[in-house]
DNA sequence: GCCGTTTTCGGCCCGACTGTTTTCAGTCG
């Protein structure tokens, strides 16, 4: 069912990117884009659309789009598509990854050169084939090289744990500049996207054209990239690019607005302005009188379009303008919302740290309580825990307990789900659990029909608390496993199992475009930070990030409840399936 | 390709930088 959706947004993306090759019509292209958008926030999939006679009614759904909708759907296939990607060869897809190569010259390459893959274009280049095409230069073909080295070397993306210190870093060297008055992340990082390409900070001064040479004075630079009144752009040691952008202090909040983004939130902002008879540029809002005057901050600039502060977590340019204009912005969940953490491993099993230890860590950060979930005993790769040291760690947790100290440990256990959906130990060690987190570490290629059962048939274990990193996902390391996260969260909902967020940096895993899907069915979550060490219980601020990407507010997330209140909470579904 | 009580045609967000150009196309965000 979701499948089928997947599967035509997948095919309006394609679409697009293979019009762009082709060099037609920006707004056909975007028309697609859009399309494609507009059908992943909507509930309902296509092929019930079509039945319901409804699918043209979707906005930015016209006759075109929707027709091949129709026959894709019908028949799996579309004439249309197979005949684009027929025209069009797929190495171009692969050219224009290459930063600096768009389609028109990875359209010139392939048509005058011939160049069908990355291998063959960076032989192009050192042969020095590439000078001599029209619109091509010995510098261009510099620069596709260079371009070309920095995919095969970090494939373009980082993670945001990684980039973050960074970019903040950076940001505060250049607010220590004489005479400027603000400087600050923007971009993706700002934004929180799990993996970024590139940071962007932006830079108040009396006088920008001065920013560009302090930018130059910044440690760890390899390359730069570009170098201009306004703007600047670096390459540093560790490939990481950035792209820093002066403007005068009043133009500060508009510019900072703007390059925070996403590009698709500002074409829709400026969409709105327009209809308000508004014009938006990156340095400030013209009326059609002339240019408004200073923008005091976001807050004030949102303002000018009748909108509240619009958080940048929700800048992806999906709906968040329009529940904006509604008053239907979340209250967002904040770190300090978060009263206790639950997913956190000792030296019992494959943590760093003793259970003690990771104990009165929890207590110095303030967390009212920490639940403890060593792995499973079939987990033997990460000392999965046998009975005995079962019974010998919840002694252990007694004893701790009694002089708590203002944080209470929960005993719990991070249970492998075996392949058929089974647990790791009997009923009756589950039941002497505070809690239990059922989680795939094993057994990953199955089918997806074969994965969503087992993982189904987990959570309709009444012992089962919470689901472990639903998709097993690691950032830049390997994709998930098949599984249909539709189902599972009609599942999560129908047996009360909360979702985790598992807030492991290379996991953020329910991952945040989900997160929002789990919330409307009612389903609640936990921001885990699967600490191994100490240290990594500061891993929760990437899952309160995560979960403020999918819109979730204290309310829908279980670790922001007072002790006594939580406590009752994970009773719940277990007597409920008691009786 | 989509859209519309200003419109069924003519809009669709806007600007910086680079490189190859004799005035601007391509790329990026």
């Amino acid at each position: 069912m979701d499948g089928d959706k997947r599967a035509v947004i997948r095919l309006l993306e394609d679409i697009a990117e293979h019009l762009e090759l082709r060099g037609e019509n920006p707004f056909k292209i975007r028309a697609y884009q859009t399309a494609a958008r507009t059908l992943e926030r909507l509930e309902t999939a296509p092929a019930e659309l079509i039945a319901q006679g409804r699918l043209e009614e979707v906005p930015g759904i016209g006759r075109a789009i929707g027709d091949k909708i129709k026959e894709f759907v019908a028949t799996g296939r579309l004439r249309y598509y197979d005949e684009l990607k027929a025209a069009t060869p797929g190495a171009l897809l692969e050219l224009i990854k290459i930063p600096g190569l768009g389609p028109k010259k990875a359209m010139t390459l392939y048509t005058k050169l011939g160049i069908n893959s990355i291998g063959e274009l960076e032989y192009a280049c050192r042969e020095n084939r590439l000078v001599g095409l029209a619109g091509f230069g010995i510098k261009t073909q510099e620069r596709i090289l260079a371009g070309i080295e920095r995919v095969k070397k970090y494939q373009g993306q980082f993670l945001l744990a990684a980039v973050l210190p960074v970019a903040k870093a950076l940001a505060a060297a250049l607010a220590a500049v004489p005479g400027v008055t603000a400087a600050e992340v923007a971009g993706s990082v700002r934004r929180g996207r799990e993996t970024v390409k590139d940071v962007d900070i932006v830079v108040a001064h009396p006088d920008p054209s001065a920013v560009g040479p302090a930018v130059l004075q910044l440690p760890g630079i390899e390359q730069v990239t570009g170098s201009g009144a306004t703007k600047t752009s670096l390459v540093l040691e560790t490939g990481l690019a950035v792209d820093v952008r002066a403007v005068l202090p009043e133009q500060f909040a508009p510019a900072w607005h703007h390059f925070t983004g996403s590009k698709e939130h500002n074409v829709l902002l400026r969409g709105r302005a327009k209809e308000q008879g508004l014009k938006i540029n990156e340095y400030g809002v013209e009326a059609g009188t002339g240019p408004l005057g200073p923008i005091a901050d976001e807050a004030a600039f949102f303002r000018l379009f009748g909108l509240p502060f619009i958080p940048p977590e929700l800048r992806e340019g999906g709906d968040e303008i329009e529940a904006a204009a509604a008053g239907r912005l979340p209250r967002l969940l904040e770190e300090s919302d978060i009263q206790g953490v639950f997913h956190v491993h000792t030296t019992y099993s494959d943590g760093a740290a003793s259970l003690a230890a990771m104990a009165a860590a929890a207590r110095e950060r303030g967390l009212k309580y920490i639940g403890i979930s060593d792995h499973s005993r079939t987990a033997v790769y990460a000392r999965g825990l046998r009975l005995e040291a079962v019974l010998e760690q919840q002694r252990e947790i007694a004893r701790l307990n009694e002089a708590p100290e203002g944080c209470w440990i929960l005993s719990g256990i991070e249970s492998d789900i075996l392949p058929d959906g089974s647990l790791d130990y009997p009923d009756d060690v589950l039941a002497g659990f505070d809690f239990v987190i059922a989680s795939v570490h094993s057994a990953f290629r199955m089918s997806e029909a074969e994965m969503t059962k087992r993982i189904i048939r987990a959570m309709e274990n009444p012992f089962v608390t919470m689901l472990g990193h639903p998709t097993g996902r690691l950032l830049l390391g390997r994709d998930g496993y098949e599984v249909d996260l539709a189902a599972v969260i009609e599942a999560a909902a129908a047996t009360g199992t909360v979702l985790e967020i598992n807030a492991n940096p290379y996991r953020l895993d329910l991952d945040w475009r989900w997160c929002r899907r789990a919330k409307e069915k009612g389903v609640r979550l936990a921001v885990n930070p699967d600490a191994h060490s100490a240290e990594e219980l500061a891993y929760i601020a990437w899952g309160v990030m995560t979960a403020r990407k999918g819109w979730l507010e204290a309310l829908d997330i279980i670790n922001t409840l007072p002790l006594p209140q939580v406590r009752n909470l994970l009773r719940q579904k277990r007597a409920a399936g008691a009786i």
